[in-house]
DNA sequence: TTATAAAATGCAAACGATTGCGCAACATTG
DNA sequence: CAATGTTGCGCAATCGTTTGCATTTTATAA
């Protein structure tokens, strides 16, 4: 009943008494065959229900026409929105997407990387594991000439294209708008983790206080996880000093949520007796009570601009120009957690 | 400077006075190979940095290791959720996993399987999209003998494997906890579309009602989009009522949300003047205030379970037995916006 | 030592599309 | 009318692996 046999352009070819490589051509739509042939070609290869098999051709122009994207998890809001992006952009060119996860597993990674190279994707488009330290597995990659670039967790260790988001602006940008509100005693939740980004919000945070004459106190400055847990834990232990904090600026927005249990069990009002802030915009940031202040880490953008970086590279003659680090610059979402004066 | 030319197997048998066949299948651990020219073929492949060649491969057996997922957007926490359960057991059997949007919209979800059949994926798990009524195309992919799966959003209308979560007991057991705690008018937000999810909840709803021997109630029941807007609408509209509900039962955490905005503004306490429920367990929800009660999805379960009937059926002989069809059984979450009982 | 089985490897044809080159047939130009 | 150009298509090699069917080598038995 079910016509079993694989149609191929040699049916189409013999059907029509022609050979496969005009078929060929025909249904790429070469200028060398006349309209008429290219009519018929495809009226045949739609009465045969052909179906075009991009693995051979991918094997015989060594284009697959697939790009990998490694991101540790793909269920994180931040993570599968830029891959939302990238799919939409790769779509859009006729590319498809491969997603991977590493896990934050540093062998995971390695071995994704190489099974990504062995099915021979056009190009990877990765965001580095926490513990990556050791770029070997990426420096193939290039070597290869497979066209790679980074975005959001990155690093300078490798010369590569990067995207990433200007995370010591997005930390300034809190910090100055908290000063605005009139805080002065403002803490900061940071990790000790070695992963740059925590170091330059701190670093924003920092320089924000040095411009507007604040001076840096460390008892104010809490270092963790940055989970909802820690976020209690690093709140409770600002409770205990002489004197409160009149503002909170926490790195990630789960810490930000811990702060805010606390404060609330404490009858503490947000923000006029202590303002709070996050970081990342997680999706539920604008449902708690008060809705919360972060940063927006714009991440459908960057998963385009990512892809659009990417492809640029991908069509791009010399394929070895130098690498492109683009920084994007966050946006501050301001929500009633830190919105002391009534504009 | 860079060893630019690509190695083969060819490379491989050269350097050892083999031929490829022998390469071939010393790679693949054929046990018509001896273990020392085995050794001697890793070596070799190692010292050369031989990278394999799915696509070789995969043009010659007919198999690309690559499966094909189509979710209607990728950063839908419950889609991410799904994509991550079936990457992670896809990765665990070595096949990779292709991931495509459709947007809900009802061409370029036949485009994409199209797309995904050409690029011979050994097989497709899809979720379908709102407008989707026709189903030649997913006809088709079965017609091809390509595996094929869907998920969550799923249709009775096609012959299918298909793995789903039973919303008629999920909004049941919502129903019934109300119950217990206490509410005898209970309100339900509802959509008017056609997907059969609603209308399932709505079942679950208006059984529970009877067998606990309440009346069902018309004016309770408010049709809409279940949006955030929506939802505060609708409460409102349920604030007219002579008699005010004592509880909401949301389809959506959206419109649940939305109806908890609406009663904190009129300074109707959540949950002793009105409890309030909503569906699907989004990562928001239990960082409102109350947090609040809803029903979890399973999302990453539904993921590997239906991964793991896929594989099932990938690798089953006889690949056209009776499409199985599984319910998942949604779990009831509890959290403070539905507890007016100390326990 | 010869016949026979078992083990290890080689040969060559796939898989399905693409493409450089060549060759007709026909049109154009001087 | 010869020379040249243009158009439309066919030939055959190629991409890198896999695998059925030899063929060779080695081990075992008679």
């Amino acid at each position: 009943m079910a016509i079993k046999t694989k149609v191929t352009i040699h049916d189409i070819a013999e059907k029509l008494n022609i050979t496969a490589s005009t078929v060929s051509r025909a249904l790429n739509d070469n200028p060398r065959i006349s309209e008429v042939t290219k009519k018929a070609v495809v009226k045949a290869a739609k009465d045969l229900n052909y179906q075009p098999n991009n693995i051979a051709a991918a094997l015989r122009n060594g284009k697959s026409h697939i790009i990998g994207v490694i991101v540790p998890t793909a269920d994180r809001s931040f993570f599968a929105s830029v891959v939302r992006g990238i799919e939409e952009i790769a779509n859009n060119l006729n590319y498809k997407v491969i997603i991977c996860q590493s896990y934050d597993n540093y062998e995971k990674e390695v071995q994704t990387v190489d099974a990504l190279l062995s099915a021979r994707v056009d190009g990877i488009i990765a965001s580095l594991g926490k513990n990556t330290e050791n770029f070997d597995h990426f420096k193939k990659v290039q070597e290869k000439g497979v066209p790679l670039i980074l975005f959001d967790r990155t690093s300078d260790a490798i010369e590569v294209s990067q995207i990433a988001i200007d995370d010591y602006l997005g930390a300034y940008k809190v910090v100055e708008h908290l000063i605005q509100q009139g805080c002065r005693r403002i803490a900061h939740f940071t990790s000790p983790k070695k992963v740059s980004i925590f170091r330059e919000r701190l670093r924003g945070y920092a320089e924000a206080l040095r411009d507007y004459g604040i001076p840096y106190d460390e008892e104010l400055v809490v270092s963790s996880n940055l989970q909802l847990e820690d976020g209690r834990k690093s709140m409770e232990q600002l409770l205990q000093l002489k004197e409160m904090p009149d503002a909170v600026f926490s790195s990630s927005d789960y810490g930000a949520m811990g702060a805010m249990q606390v404060l609330k069990e404490n009858n503490i009002s947000i923000p006029q007796q202590v303002a709070l802030a996050g970081f990342s915009n997680e999706p539920f940031t604008s449902f708690t009570d008060p809705p919360l202040t972060t940063i927006d880490q714009l991440s459908i953008t960057m998963g385009t601009v990512t892809a659009e970086l990417f492809f640029d590279q991908l069509k791009s003659e010399d394929r070895m120009k130098q690498p492109q680090k683009i920084v994007l610059k966050p946006q501050l979402i301001i929500r009633k957690s830190t919105l002391r004066k009534e504009e």
